[in-house]
DNA sequence: GCGGACTGCTTACCT
DNA sequence: ACAGGTAAGCAGTCCGCG
């Protein structure tokens, strides 16, 4: 995954007094070891070190060191180094077990082709070596550290000793082990991050076919344009001309280059210059393609500063940071960015997150001027660099603490999802604790399978209870929610894979409510003890501190990162265990945690009518309640804490809330004024900007309402708004873009079993000539006649089917109006048997 | 041969 | 390639109906 032939500015040190932080692993295969990059933020470049404790890698066997001697199929292998007795704790079966280590020459004589792990039966052979590596001596990446004498070790790690104590008064002490381990992570978690020196790099390829993107394992076509943006200060375009650059482009460099070497030479010399690249999509594009092109046109080798892995474009210097990949990720989209782009482009990405509309290219970059080329390209490499710096490096923050978190480097942390976290994460507790990692099929053997049934046909265990709302405007709402439930349940409930139906007789009477299943009263689950503690951590430290206004800015702004880090891993960390891919897949653990959490939603619903509180709506970790006393929810939330031992909290108060007899489907008013809406179709991406717009309007009326007598005014203008509107329908005064619905492919059109309408749509615009593949947004329009649809650039206003826009009208509106006891058909005056034209 | 009931597919959402 | 639960719209199929 990482260069071997490191040159250039890369300098191997035995001493390096600076604090310099571990920003890259990786393994030198000539050396045969393990070496670290080592940010050293006052020189912002990098050094090398390499490895001198003699680190090897190895996976373990349950074989004696006679037996495997003995081994036909092992005993000639060349590449065992060594064979050394071990003891580890095999937490499956909660005993010692004795087993072999065997140490290898390289990696790839454990995982490669005919390597150890296809020979014998092993443990521990499937993590990768340098993560290996980073467990074994207890590295932790994106922290600082200085080298003495040849010796790696922490710099500045400490905590005041005033803000330990503070930690440790805040956490819970119901549990000294977990207090401790938290206190363990603060330690790391609190220490900012220094900036980073980078650049961000984008180029422009030439195309002879103007649709076509030049592959970049062939690399034909020469690199035309390539453009830079640095943390320093850099904003400089290289194009391939032998004229001048003609007009100028404000602040930036046009440098003309007569020749693709020289272009890529200036390029390569950056690249070796800066500790951090950063691109969008470099991995399977930019550097790649440089790469490629470069061997093509015969740039010696030791000159090109990029080397491909696996799944990466890595860089022999520096570590690159592909930001595609990182805002592609669901975990980073959905919990870090609340869901505010969508599309896979830089364009759409950065317009969203930046807030800054797009610039369209008429032509393809191949006729543009060297002007506008210039321009073209720089613009990207400067959105993705403004991409990492937006909200004081909040990108950079980010990759590093999750790279502490997960103990991976953040290039990896980078291209990996939240489940390969939590794993790295897990796999490095079970190493410095001398447990065994256990193989997945031991889990699944051991612990079995599911034994409730799903809701939803298809799935393997039963989630959790949404509670059936009570239809009507509710004054007063009170909305009370559980602080991280399932995380919670873990913690409390002791829930992990060997905890969960462990093997004493003497614990099965600790049954998990509404299954078959027991946990262990005898050792505390390695699961409960992370899960438990990180969870404590965001919940009574970092949380509140980064909303604490008697803290400096720049504190507040840290905390806020490392909780939002905590987030994503903690809304994760129970789902990963349901996961079959998940290497430490446990069925009865991910569906005991979820019987618990019904059971917690439940037992509070019975508590609150029992306090006399009228209970209205429920979803998983939230109950809803009318008009309750202060003295009710403190009791409510007493009892909680009591009971259930889990967290209830206040969430929100609704000056009134809206329910229909849908779930997943409300609004709510607060004090101020402001409109909370949760599942309505006005909101959906995909509706029609028209019917968004009126549903808006719709809001906008019901947020004036103050008490029920109000409602009756509002009727009277939802009246006019929804005859409006459908004037404007008939009329065709509404513009096609605001007719049309806008839905993402999940795959190419073709790939699709069935012809849903976005893909009948996609199919006909495809068959203009427009590419279109997945994650592709297809913008249709419906119209009368066969096909039911037209993709929005290939219809005309006076096909459109009116009667189905009525209908979507309609179909919206209700999900809020019924609830009001308001009759769409009667709002409009439409008596039965009549169409709406009669009566406008 | 037609229409309503039903199932399944798909997207977007909630927790 | 974290999980399950829900709404909505449409495609496609089944079944009853002289």
């Amino acid at each position: 995954m990482m260069p071997t032939d490191v040159v250039g500015k890369a300098e191997e040190v035995s001493d390096l007094p600076k604090p310099s932080y571990l920003i890259g692993v990786g393994y030198d295969g000539e050396r045969g070891r393990a070496f670290l990059k080592l940010y050293e933020p006052e020189s912002q470049r990098i050094y090398l070190y390499y490895d001198r404790t003699g680190h090897m890698p190895y996976c373990l066997s349950n074989l004696t060191v006679e037996e495997i001697k003995q081994n036909p199929r092992v005993s000639g292998y060349r590449g065992i180094v060594a064979l050394e007795p071990v003891e580890r704790y095999d937490p499956l079966h909660d005993r010692t077990v004795r087993m072999t280590k065997i140490v290898v020459s390289n990696p790839l004589a454990v995982g490669g082709r005919g390597g150890i792990r296809e020979l014998i039966p092993t443990w521990e052979s499937n993590i990768k070596y340098h993560l290996n590596y980073l467990y074994d001596t207890g590295l932790i990446p994106g922290m600082p550290y200085k080298v003495v004498d040849g010796e790696i070790q922490p710099a500045g790690w400490e905590l005041p000793e005033e803000e330990l104590e503070e930690i440790k008064r805040v956490l819970p002490g119901d549990d000294e082990e977990i207090r401790e381990y938290a206190v363990e992570w603060a330690r790391r978690l609190s220490l900012p991050v220094p900036r980073l020196r980078r650049v961000a790099l984008d180029i422009e390829v030439f195309s002879p076919a103007e649709t076509r993107i030049p592959d970049p394992r062939k690399a034909e076509y020469p690199v035309i344009a390539a453009s830079i943006r640095s943390s320093d200060g850099r904003k400089a375009v290289f194009v391939l001309s032998k004229e001048g650059p003609g007009e100028e482009l404000p602040g930036v460099d046009v440098v003309c280059c007569e020749t693709e070497v020289e272009l890529l030479r200036r390029v390569f010399e950056v690249l070796w210059d800066y500790p951090v690249v950063v691109t969008f999509n470099g991995d399977d594009f930019d550097l790649r393609y440089l790469l490629e092109r470069a061997k093509r046109i015969e740039v010696p080798r030791e000159q090109i500063p990029i080397r491909l892995g696996e799944n990466m474009a890595g860089l022999k210097y520096g570590v690159h940071i592909d930001l595609y990949k990182f805002f592609m990720n669901r975990s980073i989209q959905v919990y870090a960015f609340s869901d505010r782009y969508r599309e896979h482009t830089l364009q759409e990405v950065a317009s969203s997150i930046l807030g800054e509309g797009k610039v369209e290219i008429e032509k393809p970059v191949s006729k543009l001027s060297i002007h506008d080329l210039a321009e073209y390209c720089f613009r990207d490499a400067d959105l993705t660099y403004r991409l990492t710096e937006f909200d004081d490096d909040l990108v950079m923050k980010l990759l590093m603490v999750l790279s502490r978190i997960a103990i991976m480097p953040i290039e990896d942390v980078n291209r990996y999802g939240v489940s390969k976290w939590i794993l790295s994460l897990l796999r490095y507790e079970h190493r410095r604790r001398g447990m065994l990692i256990p193989n997945p099929e031991d889990i699944l053997r051991m612990k079995g399978e599911t034994v409730t049934r799903a809701v939803i046909k298809g799935k393997k265990y039963r989630g959790a209870i949404v509670q059936q709302p009570v239809p009507g405007a509710h004054f007063n709402v009170v909305v009370l929610d559980f602080a991280s439930l399932y995380p919670s349940i873990i913690r409390n409930w002791n829930l992990s894979y060997e905890t969960v139906r462990c093997p004493h007789e003497e614990c099965m009477d600790n049954k998990v409510p509404g299954t078959p299943h027991w946990v262990c009263k005898k050792r505390r689950g390695l699961m409960s003890l992370v899960i438990g503690s990180l969870r404590d951590l965001r919940i009574m430290w970092y949380k509140p501190l980064s909303k604490d206004k008697r803290l400096p800015e720049e504190s507040r702004r840290w905390y806020s990162v490392v909780q939002g880090a905590l987030k994503v891993i903690l809304n994760a960390s129970y789902g990963v265990f349901g996961s079959d891919i998940f290497p430490l897949y446990c069925p009865p653990l991910a569906e005991s945690t979820t019987a618990i959490g019904r059971y917690a939603m439940t037992e509070t619903v019975k508590r609150a009518v029992g306090l006399g509180i009228n209970v209205i709506y429920g979803d998983t970790d939230s109950v809803f309640l009318e008009n309750p006393s202060k003295e009710q929810i403190e009791e409510l939330l007493d009892w909680a804490e009591r009971e259930l031992r889990i967290k209830l909290d206040v969430d929100k108060v609704y000056r009134y809330a809206v329910f229909s007899e849908r779930k997943k489907n409300y609004f709510g008013v607060y004090p101020d004024g402001t409109v909370d809406i949760k599942g309505l179709t006005g909101k959906k991406r995909h509706v029609p900007p028209f019917l968004k717009k009126a549903f808006f309007e719709l809001v906008e009326i019901l947020r004036t309402v103050r008490r029920e007598e109000d409602l009756e005014g509002a009727k009277e203008k939802i009246r006019d708004l929804v005859s409006s509107y459908y004037q404007k329908l008939r009329e065709k005064k509404i513009p096609l873009k605001d007719l049309a619905f806008y839905v993402m492919l999940s795959q190419a059109p073709e790939k699709y079993a069935t012809r849903p309408q976005h893909v009948k749509a996609a199919l006909q615009l495809k068959a203009t000539g427009v590419e279109l593949g997945a994650g592709d947004i297809i913008g249709f329009v419906k119209v009368r006649g066969e096909r039911g649809v037209k993709p929005v650039q290939l219809a005309s206003v006076d096909e459109v089917d009116v009667e189905k826009y009525i209908e979507h009208m309609r179909s919206m509106f209700e999900q809020v109006l019924d609830a009001l006891g308001i009759d769409f058909d009667s709002l409009v005056g439409k008596p039965r048997g009549t169409t709406l034209e009669m009566f406008f």
